[in-house]
DNA sequence: AAACAGGGGTTAA
DNA sequence: TTAACCCCTGTT
């Protein structure tokens, strides 16, 4: 995408990007590393960067960042080089396009939505704390674990900001330790052990075909069906997997199939619907159906 | 004020 | 297939 870097005080202005919103991006339950502000914009943590996002009259605003900081960190963590406009296309020739107008309003609903390139290894271990688990406390845990564990970044607008931890930093922890510090419950021996295996097993997560990695992610301690499907997407940039929780579930069945149905029959069901971007199409409604509280 | 219900994936039984 | 895992929030 093509679009022109100022500088402004504290900041830059970009100016010409398309599809981006970041109230959107940031609220789908994708990440977990933001905070809104009162004035609604969004401060978001990735590698070593901490930066305030905010969306007014087509241009967007980064503040405690520079032009390198953009180019070199956020226009990856965005995703920048990917055409919206084509992947909206794209599902618009779906089955589900055309069976009723859901995605087309979901679709409409999230506008500016973007599936993020996030850190494989914090999406790993993020999304072993989502399970069974909800937004604020996940944000929560996270939030503790980079304190506690991770780089210290620097301070902006009076709080202090952390790296999420390297799996080197989180591998070697008590597990009992880690569950007083961080909340995350019964899921203590999960995380460290996750983290041992992918620091110790490194070769298992990085530059192997989609089918050991899957294989791979699945044999985490933590790791079942959903939470790699959302590794996958979040982290990997796979396109074509679809996870599903239980709103996903619900929306299926309630805009698509009319009755209840399995969980991997809904699978089956997404791929004839869907296509090969069936990941989006999944953000699209999971965000529209929470949102507006569908199926419940 | 204290008790209780609701929410939510993976795992071991 | 089903119960157990844990913590936070909101309601009674």
């Amino acid at each position: 995408m093509n679009y022109l870097i100022s500088d402004i005080e504290n900041g830059i202005k970009v100016s010409g990007l398309r599809d981006f919103c970041p109230e959107h991006i940031f609220e789908c339950g994708q990440a977990f590393r933001w905070e809104r502000t009162e004035e609604g914009s969004y401060i978001a943590v990735a590698k070593d960067k901490v930066a305030e996002f905010l969306m007014k009259d087509g241009e967007l605003y980064v503040f405690n960042a520079t032009k390198e900081d953009f180019e070199e960190v956020w226009h990856d963590y965005f995703n920048l080089d990917t055409d919206y406009q084509e992947i909206k296309d794209n599902l618009k020739k779906t089955l589900a396009y055309s069976k009723n107008d859901s995605l087309k309003e979901a679709i409409e609903f999230g506008n500016g939505l973007r599936i993020l390139n996030q850190d494989h290894f914090e999406m790993i271990i993020s999304f072993i704390i989502s399970a069974n688990n909800q937004i604020p406390r996940i944000k929560k845990s996270v939030e503790l674990l980079s304190q506690t564990y991770g780089d210290f970044i620097g301070v902006y607008k009076g709080k202090k900001y952390h790296r999420f931890p390297s799996p080197a930093q989180l591998a070697y922890q008590d597990p009992e330790e880690v569950k007083e510090i961080t909340r995350v419950g019964f899921r203590h021996t999960r995380i460290v052990e996750a983290a041992r295996s992918y620091l110790e097993e490194n070769d298992k997560f990085e530059n192997v075909s989609l089918e050991e990695l899957k294989n791979n992610l699945i044999a985490l301690p933590g790791v079942g069906p959903k939470v790699m499907d959302c590794i996958l997407l979040f982290g990997y940039g796979i396109e074509d997997t679809f996870p599903v929780d239980v709103w996903v579930k619900r929306l299926m069945e309630t805009l698509y199939l009319d009755q209840p149905i399995p969980n991997k029959k809904i699978l089956e069901e997404a791929g004839i619907l869907f296509g090969d971007y069936k990941g989006h199409a999944q953000q699209y409604l999971f965000y529209y159906a929470r949102e507006n509280a569908i199926g419940k």
